[in-house]
DNA sequence: AAAAACAGCAACCGCGAACAA
DNA sequence: GTTGTTCGCGGTTGCTGTTTT
């Protein structure tokens, strides 16, 4: 048997939503909620589908809805429950107020991923790109290592030339920026010069991998550096602060999970979440300190399948040298959001 | 000035979970 | 326990306005 429609297809319409669809969705649901969204556009008279009247409301028309630009506060909360979370967009937009999962996922695929590229971070495991090629060359044979570089490098190329060769106005002078010592930059590459990027992008790995392979933790960012500190038994971590004149933007700040394979015990996905300086720790503050409430405990809880010892507000066992002050909110994670997400 | 490319966002689709009969 | 229905989620698509060529 095969799935029945949520809706007639042939008398629904379908498409941008009209200000009367708008009022009549909106005055129904003011007058009767929103039990029964198969019933809610008849009733309405609207010749809408229950699942696109949902959406419209949930997404647009919930008068909690907050419609204005992301803060930087918010960005950053977005990075770092995805970092933890990955694409779990509803899990993120919870925990911030009058955001949507179709905003943050929205947000996310135009802006946010393009940012941590920018800063030379794979924005699906929030791992350096240096990193993750140095993982390469530390597990496989110099031959297979090629292979691979060549394989990631086709991964990355696209996202990294779109970044590499966009004409970008500098925020401060207005005037197009040139070329980083590094090779990144903004002033307009032309067509002719893609293929150098590209050898400049493979340049850059390769020179990567073997900072990677003495033990320097360093990632080249535009001419600075960004250093793993504390690579002896404590949480390794970027410390740096993200470039506003490599992303176009200001004060975002990236506090990447940290890379708990190299230094042993500490797991990259069980660092804290705290944003360093401005972490205060404090419950239902959204600058700095991620706040895990209730409903997302409970949750994680219920995915995780059974009560979860430990995992508690303002406190982490088992965690003396993380990398950010003890009064950080902190989070212990079932071991299912712990896995990096590839 | 026109065309092409790009970016942002709203909306749609299919799937699985939850719930009810 | 099974079947049917509804809801919510995440991925994807397509439209529209803006920027670049």
């Amino acid at each position: 048997m095969g799935r029945i429609p949520c809706c007639e297809k042939d008398n629904v319409k379908r498409g941008q939503w009209t200000p009367e669809e708008d009022n009549k969705l909106s005055s129904y649901i003011a007058q009767h909620g929103t039990r029964n969204w198969r019933l809610i556009p008849k009733n309405a008279g609207l010749q809408r589908c229950g699942k696109s009247c949902r959406l419209r409301w949930t997404n647009y028309l919930r008068p909690d809805l907050k419609h204005g630009e992301f803060t930087d506060a918010e960005e950053q909360t977005i990075v770092k429950l995805h970092s933890v979370v990955g694409n779990r967009w509803s899990l993120i937009a919870a925990q911030l107020p009058g955001r949507t999962d179709n905003d943050v996922k929205n947000h996310w695929n135009t802006k946010l991923k393009k940012k941590l590229s920018g800063m030379g971070i794979d924005p699906v495991t929030h791992k350096p790109f240096s990193h993750l090629m140095a993982e390469i060359a530390t597990t496989l044979a110099p031959p297979q290592v090629a292979h691979l570089a060549e394989a990631a490098l086709g991964c990355f190329k696209d996202e990294m030339l779109h970044l590499l060769t966009k004409k970008r106005v500098d925020p401060f002078s207005g005037m197009p920026q040139v070329t980083g010592n590094n090779g990144v930059g903004y002033a307009s590459v032309s067509g002719n010069d893609k293929e150098e990027t590209i050898e400049k992008i493979k340049l850059g790995l390769s020179r990567a991998i073997m900072q990677e392979g003495n033990g320097d933790h360093h990632v080249v960012n535009n001419g600075k550096s960004w250093t793993m500190v504390g690579s002896h038994g404590e949480a390794s971590v970027m410390h740096d602060v993200y470039d506003p004149m490599l992303s176009g933007d200001h004060g975002f700040r990236y506090d990447a999970p940290a890379y708990g394979n190299d230094v042993g015990e500490a797991s990259a996905w069980s660092q804290s979440l705290c944003t360093g300086s401005t972490c205060t720790g404090g419950v239902g503050e959204q600058q700095g300190g991620v706040i895990m409430e209730k409903e997302m405990e409970v949750e994680m809880e219920e995915e995780d399948g059974e009560e979860t010892e430990g995992r508690k507000i303002n406190g982490r066992k088992g965690d003396e040298g993380g990398m950010f002050a003890s009064d950080c909110v902190l989070w212990d994670l079932p071991d299912d959001l712990m896995s990096p997400m590839v």
